[in-house]
DNA sequence: ATAACATATGAATTATTGTTCATCTGTTCA
DNA sequence: TGAACAGATGAACAATAATTCATATGTTAT
């Protein structure tokens, strides 16, 4: 009668199994929070939002920076966009990005002392 | 004589560059941030660390809840431990998993509340 | 010792992501 | 207007990472 939830043998087993899954966040916030980690998951991506920390830059410099071509830099910065973890503002035509959030901080720094413990 | 950084036309460019470079942390260390962020984010990972913020789990139940199989979940939480981010205990057959850092948790929380902006 | 179980792991496969290349759009300046 | 530049983007390709499958290791119970 009742659905076989797993092979596993011990009798706790079930009730364990239900009442974490009762409790736990909803599969679809921690699909979203997966993504969001993502971001900061490529150096490419981690350094460009490192050196923004610092000052706004058009495309051209943070290639430079990072040492990557404009094209690679550019579909970085797309995700950083598309994340709203950066702001453009066009100058002519140049196009200068800045962080739009003071939480990327945050996390980058919570990040940096988790590694060095 | 001055080597070419860029073919950046605006006069700024090289000083920028230049002192955006000397500024910057470390590029080792940013390398090592990603690999930390990457433990982040993936799916899976996010929904075993989740359930082990309530109690310590073995692999089948952990498997079950998640909804995966035993061998996907062994492998995730390879990457889980070589981070330092869970701790195993043998008891008999089992291995019971728990989180070894409250550091994961403030993590885990500052992104949640920045993707419910 | 052997069977049954829980977990771990290497190798193959599949899926996802990043980079490059070519090209397009939009802007400035001559 | 057109040449030169800055940046964006689609498609192809390369690199990385996740999952599956088969099997190995270690533990318990008979």
């Amino acid at each position: 009668m009742d659905t076989v939830i797993s092979k596993c043998a011990h009798d706790e087993h079930r009730t364990i199994v239900e009442e974490a899954r009762a409790s736990m966040t909803p599969a679809d916030a921690l699909f979203e929070l997966a993504d969001f980690f993502k971001v900061f998951s490529d150096s490419t991506r981690i350094r460009i939002i490192c050196v923004l920390f610092e000052r706004e830059l058009n495309v051209c410099c943070i290639a430079d920076i990072v040492g990557m071509e404009q094209s690679a830099v550019s579909h970085q910065l797309r995700i950083l966009r598309r994340e709203n973890l950066v702001k453009v503002r066009r100058d002519g035509k140049q196009s200068y990005y800045s962080l739009s959030d003071e939480h990327v901080k945050q996390i980058f720094e919570m990040g940096l002392e988790h590694i060095s413990e």
